[in-house]
DNA sequence: CCGGTCATTATGTCCGGACAACGGGAAAAG
DNA sequence: CTTTTCCCGTTGTCCGGACATAATGACCGG
């Protein structure tokens, strides 16, 4: 068996998902603001069972893309009750990054580093001695001068290969990942605090030292459940809400 | 149509859900520590098809409890694995509740108050006259004086016949709101913040005034949408980490 | 002892069908 | 005109079946 890191993907994702997909576009494109179509119209379009059409929307539901209401019918939700789609349980990581609000992140890398002393009770396994390969960057939006995130992330060894060709200014290093290496992302992790800002963090964020900071960390895992990312945001927490929704799914 | 507040769920849950709180309650008990049944075998004990199995799963999977892997099996996840229940995406809130690791709170009650100054987007058509049932307490671990939490939970004003009929020392309020009105969670939206603490807060959770605290305010609609709970949490940033994970259902 | 092959078994995907529960509007009753 | 009733369309629940795909261990050949 020759080991080589796969840089493409072979198989083509489950039909829900392709459907999921074309009907995100869709939706973000503004095609079913007024009306949304019924499941059997779906099945009817796409050549596809109930079953299918079903499986796709659940995962629309569960974005909060749409609503859908036994006996009335299936509506897309107003962009004000999305959430901030940056921060929102991920499903098709790549196409949800892209609606995040106009905002930008371009990464410079820090080449081969020691991760830092993260207190998280997530990473398990993870050997101290390796040295991952590190990016940081400033996200802002588009009119204000102030960042919203100075984010690290942190990509595993293994990933060298796939990191060297990555286009650090698109902001979007995870739908890269994806569509380079045919990474999936099975399940994250996240710990919330609010900490006091360091000096670096304070300067970068544009406020003092000791101000309240929201720092997120975030551990991605593959769908073999093995630790492949590591982000660490810091949020200045005068101007930054982390708002997210939670649909009960049924 | 006469027109009383529902005090006695009418209808019986789904079998699925049945079926997800009877697993659920074994998972917690540590009954399939070895090993859980598989699919095949759940259908012929509990008689139901297989659709009714992996909707049941679906859930205790989305709640961190099991993970489910192709051609393997399944098992139950480690405790380590599960986060903080307390704050993870909730299915069956009122069992879900109770596993949080053994933390307690018992709540006072604040009468009929205004709504504080909340800049919180998802509250939408809230009459800012309307006067909500409010309740407020401190949340502390078993060992430890100091809280990990300050809690004000405000109910709307429809159910003000229900929340006189709560057990305030048992801390889950929204267990009992369940029981006694039939009450289903059909959203949630959170905003979390890290902000200054107030003076109040400050005594409250022994912090000096402008420390970082973490701010989660939470918006409960039913399933049809109406919001009728919002709760609004401080926890200290220095010893409160606010874990969670997410899983990516496929 | 190592490595590859293969059958077994588990979950994942997908189908078709059936009925229940709910919403909303139209029709009927007052 | 208001209220109630009824019908119909939509989503929710549940069934049985079929095949695909992944993990595992047993088997076998080197």
């Amino acid at each position: 068996m020759t080991e080589s890191v796969t840089l493409v993907k072979d198989r083509e994702p489950p039909r829900y998902m392709q459907l999921a997909g074309e009907l995100r576009r869709k939706v973000l494109s503004g095609n079913f603001a007024a009306e949304f179509p019924t499941e059997a119209e779906l099945c009817a379009q796409y050549n596809v069972s109930r079953f299918t059409v079903r499986e796709a929307l659940r995962r629309l539901q569960a974005e909060g893309l749409i609503a859908r209401r036994r006996g009335s019918g299936t509506t897309v939700q107003p962009a004000a009750a999305r959430g901030n789609a940056l921060h929102q349980p991920i499903s098709n990581v790549g196409e949800l990054l892209q609606y995040a609000l106009g905002s930008r992140i371009a990464y410079q890398s820090l080449g081969r580093v020691d991760l830092p002393g993260l207190a998280v009770s997530h990473l398990g396994e993870t050997k101290a001695a390796e040295q991952w390969i590190g990016f940081s960057g400033l996200r802002r939006v588009d009119g204000d001068p102030r960042p919203l995130a100075m984010t690290e992330v942190f990509f595993a060894p293994r990933l060298e290969a796939v990191c060297a060709a990555l286009d650090l200014s698109s902001g979007t290093l995870f739908a890269q990942l994806d569509d380079l290496a045919g990474i999936n992302v099975g399940k994250v992790t996240q710990d919330i605090q609010a900490i006091p800002a360091s000096t670096e963090v304070a300067r970068l964020l544009g406020l003092r030292r000791g101000n309240p900071v929201l720092r997120v960390i975030r551990c991605y895992h593959d769908l073999e459940g093995r630790l492949f990312e590591i982000s660490v945001s810091h949020h200045p927490g005068d101007r930054f809400v982390y708002s997210m929704h939670i649909d009960v799914e049924d």
